[in-house]
DNA sequence: AAAAAAC
């Protein structure tokens, strides 16, 4: 109880407290003023942090002080201030965010980063491998080169406060409001340009199974059987004017295709697969049996119905089981996979087959490889086919306005054929990872196709051809109104994160460009926690799909451990700093941008090494932040939720939310960043006290049993929770679907029961 | 409310 405190008149900040902004009558009004920030950059923080922390809980960040100070500025900074700058961006700024003109400073803002000394050994190094091949690319390297100008200027600055020593006014002036930001993504960009190192750099392999968030338990399946779905069949009438592919005769109605190979299927004749194939939807959940949840379960039930795989059921399968061919096993052999995961045993054949696929597993539960696997593989054995039956009408359908010759692999300007959409561009550069050496293993190419870099590059990979395209909504849909891009020929198209992707602000582009591929086309939607929130597309773009999830996968069998320590507010950046003050990567989570570049920078200043990763920072350096924990030059990584799903890097085994989360499956997705492969992990979640019960709900929700203990500044506690956590329990990472079948929670038990019934359907 | 996603 002592805590929370409130500051001086009146209570002390919380999560969000607008009104709480003006505290300008607060005793902290010195605190506030342009001084603490930029006089003493070094020193100076300490003392204004109470009000700065203050403003950032409120999510406004730095504004006040120039409120206070200069009342004026206010106002405007502050209507500009929209989502459109950087509210960091807007501290500095007053007003004048509006002028568009200067969008350098915000450049320096960022640059900030390079001017940690840690970023600068980086940059120097343009010239070092990894990113050297970015100049061969479109020379997107010269961006450096600009940029090194203004880093230097930054150099000079202290940080964004000590922009508070200078006059504002003229700041402002020179930086542009909410323009700021757009001016300065693309001449970043334009250094960026070459991506393509992304690919290069990093290592492929494991991580593709890692991505995912983690999640589970959703295993009630109980009703699937019924066939009250709705019919879809018209949607795609009336969606498309374009006609049948070939593929649609992968419907189940269909004969086995020639390259539906049924005989790999039946090696893998466990009686569920297959019958599940057969059984009707199990997308909608028995109308009787919705209530028979408890209360609490009413978001819960929310997830999909689905056939749960016993993952002991999948032990001795190799991937050449499920029905992939021998250049594809090796290929992810080498990147680690060696035998198939559950989720991977469930969904592959079902995929292959051409079935419209509903796929949640937890994190590094394999969802990549589960997917991209047999989308290549179909791919493959299409164009196979078709060499066969040279000039089969079909096919001629297909390949229209393309050279009449499929035959050949890489045929020049020809369509793509699958697409896979992702939230986030670290997330499409990640899967590109995994599935381009699958794809390249049988002839066929992938290219991403994702914002924030110059789209030169991508459009001359469309022209040559390419056969599987990987991005996010955005781009995509830029292109295909540019006319670069024809999605036509697309018939399987994966969602990642699916649920994410049904979001408000994502579910319209993902239709507008799901409807311009290939009508009828396989759909496969996956994520850990898939929930019927996808109803959206489910109901207009997949027939009949089949649901399945890894059973026993809930929170009893996860190697994360929780912790909720309950503080007070104006600690936080000090709180955070003393559990990332430690051995072993560490992400941390912000719930604004602005509040994580603080984060960041009170991190450095208490001398830990930390680099930002959210939408405010320029591709280039959202790479480069991300890789640098990849790559260990840095242990703390302080993001925004761009960072909470998919992402994998490997060994972070300490995730802190700094600001919690608002909906259990963030809280489940940033928790799934560590804890990966079975390592063990820790998740240390910093609430206000007023947030007690909305966070005890929430974790209700996601099923976490945790329990909340009140920690101050000091409190040993912190250095207990910054050293690195035990192996949870014993059990290894395969096991515990196993285990967790065994157990007697009722989730496990509904699971397995679940999964014998459809059978017998 | 915020974040992400195109230029």
């Amino acid at each position: 109880m002592p805590k929370n405190k409130k500051p001086a008149g009146g209570r002390p900040a919380r999560d969000f407290d607008p009104a709480r902004g003006k505290r300008s009558g607060g005793a902290k009004a010195g605190s506030r003023s342009p001084g603490h920030r930029g006089y003493r950059p070094d020193e100076a923080p300490k003392k204004a942090r109470w009000t700065r922390d203050e403003r950032l809980d409120a999510g406004r960040s730095p504004h006040r002080a120039d409120r206070e100070g200069r009342g004026e500025r206010m106002p405007e900074g502050r209507r500009t201030g929209g989502s459109a700058r950087p509210s960091y961006d807007r501290a500095d700024r007053p007003s004048g965010g509006r002028d568009a003109r200067d969008g350098q400073r915000d450049g320096r803002r960022f640059d900030r980063d390079e001017r940690r000394p840690y970023d600068r050994g980086d940059r120097p190094d343009r010239s070092r491998g990894d990113r050297s091949f970015d100049g061969a690319r479109d020379g997107g390297r010269r961006s450096f080169d600009d940029r090194p100008r203004r880093s230097s200027d930054r150099d000079d600055r202290a940080r964004s406060y000590d922009r508070g020593d200078r006059p504002n006014r003229f700041d402002r002036d020179d930086r542009p409001g909410r323009f700021d930001r757009d001016d300065r993504r693309r001449s970043y960009d334009r250094d960026d340009r070459p991506r393509s190192y992304d690919r290069d750099d990093r290592p492929r392999r494991s991580f593709d199974r890692d991505d995912r968030a983690p999640r589970t338990r959703d295993e009630r399946p109980r009703s699937y059987d019924r066939g009250d779905r709705p019919q879809r069949s018209f949607d795609r009438t009336d969606r498309t004017d374009r006609p049948a592919r070939s593929f649609d005769r992968d419907r189940a109605d269909r004969p086995q295709r020639g390259f539906d190979r049924d005989d790999r299927r039946r090696s893998f004749d466990r009686p569920g697969f297959r019958d599940s194939e057969r059984r009707p939807s199990s997308y909608y959940p028995a109308k009787g049996e919705q209530r028979s949840f408890g209360p609490e379960d009413d978001v819960v039930l929310e997830r999909l119905e689905a056939q749960a795989v016993q993952a002991d059921a999948t032990e001795g399968t190799s991937f050449a089981d499920l029905g992939l061919g021998q250049n594809i096993v090796r290929t992810l052999a080498e990147l680690g996979a060696e035998s198939p995961f559950p989720i991977q045993a469930a969904t592959i054949p079902v995929v292959l087959e051409g079935r419209d696929v509903l796929g949640r597993g937890r994190t590094g539960s394999g969802k990549t490889i589960a997917f991209g696997a047999p989308t290549v593989e179909r791919l493959m054995q299409d164009w196979a086919a078709r060499q066969r039956d040279a000039g089969g009408e079909r096919d001629a359908a297909s390949t229209a306005g393309l050279g009449k010759n499929a035959r050949k692999r890489r045929e020049m300007g020809r369509a793509p054929r699958a697409l896979i959409l992702a939230p986030t561009r670290e997330l499409a550069l990640q899967i590109d990872r995994t599935v381009q050496p699958i794809a390249q293993s049988v002839g066929l190419f992938t290219t991403q196709i994702y914002g924030g870099v110059p789209q030169g590059r991508q459009v001359g990979a469309l022209q040559r051809g390419v056969d599987i395209v990987i991005g996010t909504p955005g781009r995509i849909e830029d292109l295909v109104e540019q006319g670069r891009l024809d999605l036509s020929q697309v018939r399987i198209t994966v969602l990642d994160e699916a649920d994410h992707m049904c979001d408000l602000g994502f579910l319209e582009p993902v239709q507008r460009i799901i409807r311009r591929t290939a009508d009828g086309g396989q759909k496969l939607l996956f994520s850990a926690t898939l929930d019927t929130g996808v109803a959206a597309l489910v109901d207009e773009f997949l027939v009949d799909p089949a649901v399945y999830e890894v059973a026993g996968e809930d929170q009893a069998s996860s190697t994360i451990e929780h912790h909720v320590l309950v503080i007070d507010n104006r600690e936080k950046r000090d709180i955070v700093a003393a559990l990332a003050d430690r051995d072993g990567k560490t992400l941390v989570f912000s719930r604004t941008r602005a509040f994580a570049e603080d984060l960041t920078d009170h991190l450095e200043d208490a001398g830990i090494a930390a680099v930002a990763l959210h939408g405010d920072l320029n591709q280039s350096r959202r790479t480069r932040n991300l890789q640098q924990l990849t790559s260990g030059r840095v242990d703390v990584l302080v993001a925004t939720d761009v960072a909470a799903r998919g992402i994998h890097v490997d060994d972070i085994d300490l995730v802190i939310q700094a600001d919690a989360p608002d909906e259990y499956k963030t809280y489940l997705h940033r928790a799934g960043r560590t804890g990966r492969a079975g390592k063990a992990g820790r998740v240390v979640t910093l609430i206000p006290r007023n947030r007690q019960r909305r966070m005890a709900e929430l974790l209700g929700r996601a099923e976490i049993d945790v329990d909340f203990e009140d920690v101050y500044l000091g409190d040993p506690l912190l250095a207990e929770l910054a050293e690195a956590p035990l192996a949870p329990s014993p059990e290894p990472e395969t096991a515990p679907e196993v285990d967790a079948a065994d157990a007697p929670d009722p989730e496990d038990a509904a699971p397995s029961a679940v999964d014998a019934e459809p059978r017998s359907a």
